[in-house]
DNA sequence: CATATAATTTAAGTATGCTTAATTTGTAAC
DNA sequence: GTTACAAATTAAGCATACTTAAATTATATG
């Protein structure tokens, strides 16, 4: 019960780093909601360790040895999250939460039996890939943001940003799930709003939504 | 993940406290492995919170609220207990270290879930009752500690002490296990060890590891 | 009943991971 | 090329939970 805080901060740099492998501060700062000074403070300790390549008013890099530290905490996480799903049979938007508090505590030996019990997934509940033990990390199939469907176009839902829980409780209720189908009717330019269809149903959903739920658009 | 050590210190104190309620400082030092500065300094914390009436160089004792807090983080340990070995299939030495990290971490709701699964078991793998949601604790059949048994007398295994993982891991090594027979062959005054028979194999014991064993004495 | 000793508490100091406020730096716009 | 601004860093401080060493208290024994 020890490296909580500095688990969690590699698991950010791991999952918001950009194409080139960096991130700033205040981004890390956000997804942690905490100030800006204490993700300084935590560069310098993530730095000393060997985690982080790390320069003063430069960019944040994962070394090898932190990019294994995070990715096996996204591991962990991931596991815990199919677990608690497909045998624990919690809904599909209360396992991430739950999954974030115990990621830190079940030993390697724990996950690797959670795993085996799932039958070796490769995605999350989200749609998130589950790095192996051996550090192989699952392709997704090429997909767009809802947001980027054009009208008339059907896509299957792949994966999800989990970021809020919120979030994920309302999109449920609107019954979006993974590899649901969801029909683009018709935008709306004056709000940026969309007219969806799903299993028949039609909802009307905003930009900000479509933005974090992709999907593999599907030949007509 | 704030409290973890102020619910180790109430686990200690409601699990060793003597029959009148109260239990010394030094000894929740030594469960915990820390000075017994720091379990002043906890102790102070722990009264101003009004989890225990706390008078300097007098006794210790918790009160109400210090006793349902207490009682439910030994749900929640014992609780975890059982599913890592009925569902998670985690061998019985094994699931307390895991279990202990393991109970600061998950909500309510998931504890409750594990419960139902499990089928709502009153003793945990070690024979240590569970509380129930409501606080009721189910009572243990009457035993003594296996040191206790006479010469020629058989026990039946109901309870194990889980101080630590050597220990049972070795008598798990020896045999025993929760409802196993244990005939007492013969003792030896000079050491203090006993032989005994579990499932027709002799094995000589130490008065210390007969101390944690518990027994139910049977009729021949 | 004084005193020795063991348990307990206090004092001072450490590490971690935060905070706010002040300062420094990089960069984008003029 | 200044300058203005946002991002990042430093500085000072706080809470938690420890440590060791010194001081205090309870109590057991002669």
């Amino acid at each position: 019960m020890k490296n909580i805080s500095k688990e969690d901060y590699l698991s950010v740099i791991y999952k918001n780093r950009n194409e080139s492998g960096e991130i700033n501060p205040a981004l890390i700062a956000g997804k942690l909601q905490v100030s800006n000074a204490a993700v300084t403070d935590m560069l310098k300790k993530l730095s000393k360790d060997g985690h982080i390549l790390y320069k003063k008013y430069k960019g944040v890099k994962l070394t090898s040895s932190g990019e294994e530290y995070a990715q096996n905490m996204v591991r962990r996480h991931r596991i815990w999250e199919v677990f608690l799903h497909q045998i624990v049979k919690l809904p599909w938007d209360k396992v991430h939460e739950e999954a974030h508090r115990l990621e830190h505590s079940a030993s390697d030996e724990l996950i690797d039996r959670l795993e085996e019990m799932c039958d070796f997934p490769e995605y999350d509940p989200h749609g998130d890939p589950i790095p192996s033990k051996a550090g192989k990390v699952p392709k997704l199939k090429k997909h767009i943001p809802l947001s980027d469907l054009k009208e008339g176009e059907k896509g299957k839902v792949v994966r999800v940003n989990d970021f809020d829980d919120k979030f994920l409780n309302y999109i449920s209720e609107l019954g979006i799930k993974l590899n649901e189908m969801i029909f683009l009717k018709e935008r709306r330019a004056f709000d940026d709003s969309m007219l969806i269809m799903i299993s028949k149903q039609p909802w009307n959903i905003s930009r900000k939504l479509a933005e974090n739920v992709f999907v593999e658009v599907m030949k007509k």
